[in-house]
DNA sequence: ATCATGACCTGTTAGC
DNA sequence: TGCTAACAGGTCATGA
């Protein structure tokens, strides 16, 4: 499901409600999700406050007081969510939301604010693709979930000229070496198919194209650069994209699908001025390409 | 090493 | 209306 812009807004309506807050009971509704959870999981979260949410790639991090981080990762269907305690009149009624499946409530975390307000934090995942994971004291980076990620696709650091020298030799197609997270970390079908179409730069292309020999940038480098940092700082804008259930933790929709180009939109006109194009769908890799023959060269 | 494919799991939707 | 097949935001293990 969520791709980098819908986990960073996951974090950020998370965050007034968990920072600061005190762990005080953590319900663990079943023994695993895609992998199990970490040994005595729960136990290990209750009593300890939270002091920060993070995020790496697609990854939210929720550090804890005495340096132990919570990994969560949402895999394709899931999402969190806040049910905020009604307080002074109906204590411990917390507001619920109806349009969920309980059925797949995974987790359930309530906390403890530091005004005595209580909220429940709840991780609903129906594929169950998604995971979590604990990083002892000073090992997140190390941490094999994350060791091997690459460059996050936001701000500066994701240039043209590294993308030149992390894709030059690639025979993968472009679309694969964006989706691979050991190059850049966060990318998914969405906004891969996306920033394609943003740079002009057909997905079926190789990845080593973009690149001199040498492993030089080239103008198609500088676009391509360029279209993903402004893609995915668009859909962060946007609060993510909302997809089937896919809503912020506060029950928002992100509105970054109404802003779509190609992205599920096999047969549409190619919005780009000019082009005339119509958008085709393929399959690469198992998955669907949305893109434009006539402008994606 | 690099690349493509199937597997994991449930829910929704398109098509007959 | 009801059934079935295809498809879905991701990653990992496998085999060529």
């Amino acid at each position: 499901m969520p791709e980098l812009p819908e986990v960073e807004t996951v974090r950020r309506g998370l965050q007034p409600v968990m920072e600061g807050a005190l762990l005080v009971s953590v319900e663990q509704n079943r023994a695993d999700l895609r992998f199990p959870f970490p040994e005595r999981f729960a136990q290990k979260l209750e009593g300890r406050r939270i002091e920060a949410l993070g995020r790496r790639a697609k990854y939210l991090t929720i550090h804890l007081e005495g340096g132990l981080c919570v990994i969560s990762h949402l895999g394709m269907s899931g999402s969190y969510r806040i049910e905020l305690d009604e307080g002074t009149e109906t204590p411990g009624a917390f507001h619920h939301d109806r349009s969920r499946n309980v059925l797949h409530d995974h987790l359930v975390m309530t906390v403890e604010r530091r005004d005595g307000g209580r909220a429940r934090i709840i991780y609903n995942d129906p594929r169950r693709f998604g995971f979590m994971a604990l990083a002892e004291p000073g090992m997140l980076d190390s941490h094999p979930m994350l060791k091997g990620l690459g460059v996050e696709p936001t701000g500066n650091a994701l240039s043209g000229e590294l993308l030149a020298s992390l894709f030059a030799g690639r025979q993968a197609p472009l679309k694969a070496a964006l989706l691979d997270q050991r190059l850049i970390a966060g990318l998914g079908n969405i906004y891969v198919c996306e920033a394609l179409w943003r740079a002009g730069l057909s997905p079926l292309r190789k990845a080593a194209t973009i690149a001199t020999p040498a492993g030089r940038k080239t103008p198609r480098a500088e676009a391509l650069a360029f279209a993903v940092r402004d893609v995915i700082a668009d859909a962060i804008a946007a609060g993510g994209s909302s997809l089937r259930d896919y809503r912020q933790a506060n029950g928002a929709l992100g509105y970054f699908q109404h802003s779509f180009s190609v992205y599920d939109r096999e047969g549409a006109p190619c919005p780009r001025p000019g082009c005339g194009g119509t958008v085709e769908r393929v399959v690469q890799s198992g998955r669907s390409t949305f893109f434009c023959s006539r402008c994606q060269r």
